[in-house]
DNA sequence: ACTAAGATTGAGATATAATCTCAATGGAGA
DNA sequence: TCTCCATTGAGATTATATCTCAATCTTAGT
């Protein structure tokens, strides 16, 4: 078992939950991608690879790794909503090709901190945000692709 | 009939179409509201005032009205799509209340240009954007509301 | 005014994504 | 072992949006 499965196998058990077969089989199916995956595409990988965790038990068991902190969920717009691992990751937003469909990441800390300024003027106590960058991706602009 | 129906008439024979009642009544009906509506408000809204526009009419000219450029489609995230109509409207991006679900509007030019930067460091060719911001407003925060 | 061609409409079917229900299962502690 | 309660899967349900298609309008040509 990773490293990531085991925290999220303490964060299990701290809760009082169990660390059932079918959570561990979902959490490394997350854990061993290195792509953003939505819910049903996961579902799909796992029934391929002989899992029996049923749709309810993908669902539940992403909402607990989301709350665990190990994994963020990103609505990408247009009803794309998907999962990425946090471990090693900093805060990033995403560019999302209207034509392949590829998400790529950036990193603009002053935007984050323009955020914030924003959010004071306005009274506004924020938590999160979500931003998302629509257009072409290098690959569907130079026709290489 | 105010300016902007009559710029959405306008539009909308241009392109060979015809200015329908339906049509006409689903325009003045989005023109009419100040706040971000989604479509099914809409329809509902149109219904109760005994508009026979149905559910497809009301979708369909929301996406004729996006294309002419006078409403704006605006995901905020969480499953909820809204239209605003743009007339007077600077380009903003939302604050989004997780409490009282209320929607501020912000405008914060240097976040625009330092998309642009990262759009160019990526090689991305960049065709509009969405940024929420979530958290609490003023008055789920002070406790007045 | 008549007609043909094509635009528009509404009702309801369909698609899609996610959540919910509930009976059956199974683990953990007394 | 027994009881309690967490967990599960199948399928029902919900919510949102789009699609289908026959009926109805509009318009242009005559």
């Amino acid at each position: 078992m990773n490293s990531e499965s085991l925290q999220f196998k303490n964060y299990i058990e701290s809760k009082g939950l169990l660390f059932t077969p079918e959570r561990q089989c979902v959490a490394e199916e997350v854990f061993a991608s290195h792509n953003h995956m939505d819910a049903e595409e996961l579902l799909k990988h796992l029934k391929s690879k002989g899992s029996k965790a049923s749709r309810a038990t993908v669902y539940r068991t992403l909402d607990l790794l989301v709350e665990s902190g190990l994994v963020k969920k990103i609505d990408l717009g247009e009803g794309r909503l998907v999962y990425e691992h946090t471990a090693g990751h900093p805060h990033h937003d995403h560019l999302v090709c209207l034509k392949c469909g590829s998400v790529q990441e950036f990193e603009e800390p002053l935007i984050e901190q323009l955020q914030e300024w924003a959010c004071e003027k306005a009274n506004f106590k924020p938590t999160g945000h979500s931003l998302n960058i629509y257009g072409y991706c290098r690959g569907c602009t130079t026709g290489k692709r």
